[in-house]
DNA sequence: GTAATTGCAAAGGATTTGCAACAGT
DNA sequence: ACTGTTGCAAATCCTTTGCAATTAC
């Protein structure tokens, strides 16, 4: 049982939620993994601990813990939702992502506050928040021979002859 | 009609792919215009010039686009693609998108690109691609009394007390 | 006890796919 | 002519929602 639990107990009974068993178990699972979890993973996490939960009820918890601050949703672009929890973690960090194995390594970066707020400001905007995300192979899928997808970076249609 | 129609028409024969009148049509309406588009928006486009085409054509023709290298996919996270072409842009740059009417601001970040290198490198990935997206509110919103939405960026429930 | 949650199944939006009719080479 | 495309509708994927049975307070 993760010793952050009860912060989110706490979090209900504020909000005049009742403090389910299923919240509860959603909440444990997403707090004692430091994965990028997506719905899918925590189904996969209910399960080996013998709980049987209905999908929505998940994605309902998600909702409410999403909006708690605890744990925080990423769309990594993969056509669904993954969710950190955010104890112990920067604030804010950007992710260095691995197109193959999916392993996610967490950065901070001055730079990147730095610019959001300068880039914001050079065209009248009023900064909310920034999202950078890395991709590539990591070193183990390298080894396993693992190479970079083909990203259309290089645009041979676009050289005009 | 598009000044760059001929480059998709030279990489459809290359590829010996039909060059088709719907083909060439849904191109035309992305060549011409320099926003981000939905696939809503290129079905709008569409219609306003009197063209009747099937959503599963549309869909099918940006694939090709996006693979030529001649468009560009993007994923801001609003739960569908967004589609610009590449021409007269900087090959790699960032956006900054108002989360209030969704205009989008490109610019380039020679930071960025250094970033993307070194975090890369310190964590032996092979780096392939990054995506940079700042959010907030444009200046013309603002001045419609439009503010920042809650981004859930402070955090009540996790100061543990 | 009362109000909110749960679980299921149905609905939803974006995207994809199967297939008969049709257009490009 | 032959191969590949088009358009429609059905299917798919992730997510949300309606509703009767159940649980928290």
């Amino acid at each position: 049982m993760s010793p952050f639990l009860h912060l989110f107990r706490r979090y209900l009974r504020e909000q005049g939620l009742p403090v389910t068993q299923q919240r509860e178990t959603v909440a444990d699972v997403v707090f004692n993994s430091s994965d990028h979890l997506s719905i899918e993973d925590i189904e996969a996490g209910l399960k080996e601990r013998g709980e049987r939960l209905g999908k929505a009820t998940i994605y309902r918890t998600m909702e409410i813990l999403v909006r708690s601050g605890l744990v925080e949703e990423h769309d990594f672009g993969e056509g669904f939702k993954r969710y950190e929890h955010r104890f112990g973690r920067q604030p804010i960090h950007e992710h260095l992502i691995c197109t193959n194995c999916h392993t996610v390594v967490e950065f901070r970066s001055e730079e990147v506050m730095r610019l959001e707020e300068e880039v914001a400001r050079k065209h009248g905007f009023q900064p909310a928040r920034h999202r950078l995300e890395v991709f590539g192979i990591c070193a183990e899928c390298q080894e396993q021979g693992v190479s970079i997808e083909y990203q259309g970076l290089t645009c041979p249609a676009t050289q005009v002859a």
